[in-house]
DNA sequence: CTGAAAGCGCTAACAC
DNA sequence: GTGTTAGCGCTTTCAG
């Protein structure tokens, strides 16, 4: 409306230091909060910033700057190589798989668990001006595409989270000398910093509920033994089955989806039908056994109590509620945030790692 | 290894145009795949590229395309003010609330509805090289920055997922002039295409459906009605009950949230016993409306067959199964992507809108 | 068909 | 304190 605009489109720096009567330099720093300015010129910039309307060019900025003010978060899967369809989680009409030939984006968010991730990593980002760009690597051309992505320097860093073990990424991006942050431990050995969870402790806070509650024959879902926190749930669950005179759990394994919870539990049942007590080593599976359980007659908690893990949202869609050990995702994720940007600011700072201690959440489950 | 690798950090096109023996111009129309080239030239400058490891600073092209090659994916929230929190599901120990005082990006993943929007969007993005940019815009500041960063040129266009009625975000964005597509008609007309879906005729294939079965007396938990999609689906819910003879149909007005569906099937229930039909306007009421019912001692579908709407993953977490209305989430996401980047690339193209037909999907509940 | 050269908008030495 | 000046790495006329 004041139509000091000129004929050119965005005003730049130029503009600027025209409309106040100064140099680029000058309004440079001004917009940049360096010191050692005149308040008096500092508060003309200004006004001749608002007045002009001018927004900062970031491509311009990042070009010196060489930092792209952006971070990737990378939900990084399985290696399958080529072009390889994902199986697991029926297919045709079902729910959240419709058209999409690719189904491991519609899978991940399955789990309310990464929704989480997402929550927490924004939360940390956001008053630092951040944003994070959202990439799925679960083949290895879409692992490449996120490290041309980072050399391009479209984004300073990534934090990435790995749906299966013996993920390559990891391992791709220490080799680039890219900077990175995992949520979980790498299965195998990697140079980068990572938050994790003390998932053996979390189990251990699980069976020593099922054992308060007098539970003498319990069974347990496990997660995909490949992945080094359904293994550490495992045997977290069985060794202090073990110390209080438990030395037997029956075990069936999970994908860590509901779907798989509920088959784990009919083999479960099947096998041990007068068990009493179930940890499920998340709670989409603990929910999935519930309504098996509930299908066999058996009620929950009276028959047999049910523990899960993760206290998602699944947690309280389940009748009754349940009893769950709480890994505090959205904490873990802001933590690596932090650890990426603390990296970002001191590239030769030391490769750390940050374990959570997980609680035990009692709802009415077990 | 091979110590082509000068002193230099990364290569640039002057590296490559040196290793190459011909001009950064052509290295450049190479690259980008301008014809024009001699073939013999183009396999020289490929090997150039790979013999040093090249990779084009995106930062650098884009200050020149003036195009970023990104766009944002916008959740925007209600016109809450100042720093206002949210209200709506309970605090403290509830799961996915932990922490973090900021609730809404954790209250909008607890729908799966968004994590279908992601898949759809991702899966049209990568194919051409592009990613999304993650951004919440539930207060005013937010909505500022989403525009600045717009404007900055960090992203060339924004993708708008209104989780409220009266977003003010889309009319900022079109009176900026920058390129958007929303998901869903907004409540106010604003010149911006968008995608939506057929939402009377979904809730009309609903009442159908109850009508089919044999129900009499239904009733039904709405979506918030300030909601142009929660308005749509009582009112084409109604309609067609009322064609077919029942004018009067209970209604309980719920939020879209599992618990509120919990709390308005409790209002209906209490006020009418004898019903033997529920719609949802969605899956996660629809879910919470199963468990009060059978809290009350009804069967699902024997006493009272429910029917959800969205086709959502908590349609199939949900025992019985429930039936429900499909809303083609990826494809209406991909869709709406589509709108994007056609706009981006003839800018003065027209504003159109795409309405999708929604499909019964009939399960277990109904 | 290829090269030379002019910037895109910004920051950061370096002078004054 | 502030202005001048040199690029950052790339695309793109414009010559040849």
């Amino acid at each position: 409306m004041t139509d000091d605009r000129r004929a050119a489109g965005t005003p730049t720096l130029e503009d600027v230091a025209r409309a106040a009567g100064v140099s680029r330099a000058t309004v440079s720093r001004v917009i940049n909060g360096v010191r050692n300015v005149d308040p008096v010129i500092q508060e003309a910039v200004r006004q001749a910033v608002s007045v002009t309307g001018y927004t900062p060019n970031r491509a311009a900025r990042s070009l010196v700057t060489r930092r792209a003010d952006a971070v990737a978060l990378v939900v990084s899967g399985a290696g399958i190589e080529p072009e390889a369809a994902p199986e697991a989680s029926g297919n045709g009409s079902e729910a959240g798989t419709s058209g999409d030939g690719n189904s491991f984006t519609a899978q991940v968010f399955a789990d309310p668990f990464f929704g989480r991730v997402v929550t927490g990593v924004v939360n940390y980002l956001r008053p630092r001006g951040m944003h994070p760009v959202l990439m799925f690597a679960e083949s290895s051309r879409a692992r490449e595409e996120v490290v041309a992505y980072l050399r391009q320097g479209s984004a300073d860093g990534a934090l990435v989270v790995s749906t299966h073990a013996e993920d390559p990424l990891p391992a791709l991006l220490a080799e680039a000398g890219l900077a990175a942050v995992l949520f979980a431990r790498p299965a195998r050995p990697v140079p980068v910093s990572y938050v994790d969870l003390a998932h053996q402790d979390g189990a251990r806070l699980a069976a020593e509920h099922l054992l308060g509650r007098g539970c003498r024959r319990t069974a347990t879902i496990s997660g995909p033994l490949d992945v080094p926190a359904g293994q550490a749930r495992l045997t977290g669950f069985r060794d202090t089955m073990a110390r209080h005179g438990h030395p037997y759990i029956p075990v069936a394994e999970g994908q860590f989806t509901q779907e798989s919870g509920e088959a784990a539990m009919e083999r479960l049942l099947a096998e041990h039908p007068d068990l009493d007590g179930v940890f499920a080593a998340n709670d989409l599976m603990a929910l999935g056994a519930c309504h098996v359980l509930r299908e066999h007659g058996r009620s929950v908690p009276g028959d047999v109590a049910v523990v899960g893990f993760d206290d998602s949202s699944a947690a309280l869609a389940c009748r009754p509620p349940l009893t769950t050990v709480r890994q505090p995702v959205e904490g873990m994720a802001a933590e690596m945030t932090r650890l990426l940007l603390d990296r970002l600011a001191r590239p030769d700072g030391p490769v750390t790692s940050v374990i959570f201690e997980p609680e035990l959440v009692v709802r009415g489950s077990a």
